[in-house]
DNA sequence: CGGACTTCGTTAGGAAGTTAACTAACGAAG
DNA sequence: CTTCGTTAGTTAACTTCCTAACGAAGTCCG
């Protein structure tokens, strides 16, 4: 739809804050942006001629006179974020403000139904912006040349199933579905109002998203925080595997151990890590003694992270890492080796990675309206 | 001396941009700075009325008129760098522009001496406009409230006795020592270019620079890269010692194995690290095999950073870690167990740590020239 | 030696944003 | 109901930097 009509920098600037913000006064919005009364002014008028913004209320500050009250207009559109999960994939439409329009969840198997149940549900008035996709996979650059696809062969089928769902001539982002969830903390998390954090994941795999002074470090090859390649085993007289680590520190091996661990008279052998943090949590044997172990090789996992990022914070996620039960453990062999360090669990649990992907799809789409290339309606 | 002469913005973006280019004509000044033909022409006036600039001769291009070229005038100032080494105290002068102007070095005892010789060695009328002290040792804030110095006692009482030479009312920047072999490497050496990179020290002790994004990264203890504290041994079975891989990595350990591996008929036992790797080079066993072993060590050291940041480029340094004989090994090993990752030895050596003290004091005289606070004469 | 051409630097006019001062709107006190 | 203090928004003068056009100072070439 319509033209690209190229917005000036200050109203640049306020469309930012204020889809930050969600709504906000003038003199709210001249502060946040860091400009004065008069360029607020312009700049304002400006997106409302736009339908960027909208007039919707007003708002007194107990004395004096009541100011006006903006939010995003109609023409500001949408974004898509669509986690391809190990099991489940979600999807998640959501205005420039970041409030949600739309939700859709599917088995893996089923991906391209969801995203076009959410893109049903999208207005239809105003333009697609950004969509970003979380995969489970390091990410490297297309053949083809603009885009990125997943690097390896995990990801890449249900990937390109998705592809071919989504409309075209919107901007498709792929982001690592740890780093995704780091955001997620990072906005809306444990982590909130920090610069700098590690948010460690341990589930079937290991991963480490990485935040340093609000933006998630990919690394050269897209591959920071990919902590299954720690040498492991690492002493004077041991060879160190490739993945190894994972595979010692992962919840399969963990229910590995409890398999050999587990004596007639212990009562039924639990199948899933939740079932076995569940009997710790009754203070059962030997599942005790087996989570209490995790907790420190968790420790040690963050103290290899502490040794190089000294991050200050590290938030616990994933199936089993963000179970509270692990918190002392981890704590204890962590001030043990490394240096005084923040231990939170995740409070967001299984939707971070959509949620997150949600944030990183809202930052890109109202890059997409301030720096000028318009998107497909 | 003389008031703070507040500069515009866009002048004090030209002095940077001279600073940086050490001289440099009025539109290679424009086209650096990202401003217009006449603004710096006013920038230029008003640098040069204020005597932080001069016109040091022209030009030509060839064809056209000749340009004037411009350099950093005598009211800019100086920086002065110091390094706190383990055996010698390297201190070193500088004018804004980067070009040496006094050098001095001493053994560690004596490093106020090298302080007062080099102070003495600058010129008299300009002001000294930062200092950066380069230590072993992790800073944090001092009591006092303003100031940083050494964490532990390890680096302290050196501090303390530089701090007495240091002429009052110039600001003091602490530093880590690797940190500042880093930014030689980025600025001047092996990294050069590079936006992200990891600098890999290997002596007595060992330690990690990492620069991302063109800065460096401290952590929230400025304990990021003390890789001392990465969990060693790290198995199944063993339990992490604090320190443990500095004990078996470090040049100590490095020797003390040389000493179990030498048996009569080896030929004299090298004493020094240099001598070891020197025996090396000649193919000499036990030497080649104790270096291939050290070079393994390494590489999984490297592996570790690789898994956590993904930096693209490693650059070797320290006594026995810039050795080239370590290269083919270390990137054999890193390739074996983590991501594709350049691999280079360092070229600027002992004089890493003052070259980058003084970059960085570079920066902050520069800054304190741009940013106002006027610094004593 | 004198155009023709190219590059440097200045002058003139305009765009964008700031500060300062003024007007407008609102609540509370007298 | 008026008045006063406070906060919101506008108007006006000024600052800063940009673009465009022009004059100045070189080189190249016949």
């Amino acid at each position: 739809m319509s033209e690209a009509p190229r917005l000036t920098e200050s109203a640049s600037a306020v469309f930012a804050v204020l889809a930050q913000a969600g709504s906000a006064t003038r003199p709210q919005l001249a502060s946040l942006a860091g400009l004065s009364k008069p360029t607020v002014s312009a700049a304002v008028a400006e997106l409302e001629s736009a339908r960027l913004a909208t007039h919707s209320g007003t708002a007194s500050s107990g004395t004096g006179r009541s100011a006006a009250v903006y939010g995003l207009g109609p023409a500001s559109g949408s974004v898509l974020a669509v986690d391809l999960g190990p099991a489940r994939t979600r999807v998640r439409g959501c205005a420039l403000d970041g409030t949600l329009l739309a939700e859709a969840a599917t088995p893996r198997a089923r991906a391209a139904d969801a995203v076009r149940e959410a893109l049903a549900a999208l207005p239809a008035g105003a333009p697609l912006r950004a969509i970003v996709v979380a995969v489970g996979d390091v990410t490297e650059p297309d053949r083809a040349g603009t885009g990125m696809r997943p690097a390896t062969a995990k990801a890449g089928p249900v990937f390109d199933a998705v592809s071919v769902a989504l409309p075209p001539g919107v901007p498709v982002h792929l982001e690592n579905n740890v780093n995704c969830a780091a955001l997620a903390e990072l906005q809306e998390g444990a982590a909130r109002g920090r610069r700098t954090f590690g948010y460690l994941r341990i589930g079937v795999g290991i991963g480490l998203g990485i935040v340093i002074g609000g933006q998630v470090l990919r690394g050269a090859n897209g591959a920071a925080g990919e902590l299954a390649r720690l040498p492991y085993p690492w002493d004077d007289d041991r060879e160190p595997r490739q993945e190894a680590l994972e595979a010692y520190v992962g919840s399969h091996a963990l229910l590995r151990r409890a398999a050999r661990a587990w004596r007639a008279g212990d009562g039924p052998r639990p199948r899933t890590a939740e079932r076995l943090f569940a009997l710790a949590a009754e203070g059962r044997e030997p599942a005790r003694g087996l989570v209490a172990r995790h907790a420190a090789d968790v420790g040690r996992l963050a103290a290899a992270v502490t040794a190089v990022l000294d991050p200050g914070l590290i938030v616990l996620g994933g199936s089993t890492g963000a179970d509270p039960q692990l918190l002392p453990g981890v704590r204890a062999e962590l001030g043990r080796l490394s240096w005084p360090t923040e231990v939170v669990s995740s409070q967001i649990g299984d939707l971070g990675t959509v949620v997150g992907a949600a944030r990183l799809a809202v930052v890109k789409g109202v890059q997409n309206v301030t720096e000028g290339a318009q998107a497909k309606d």
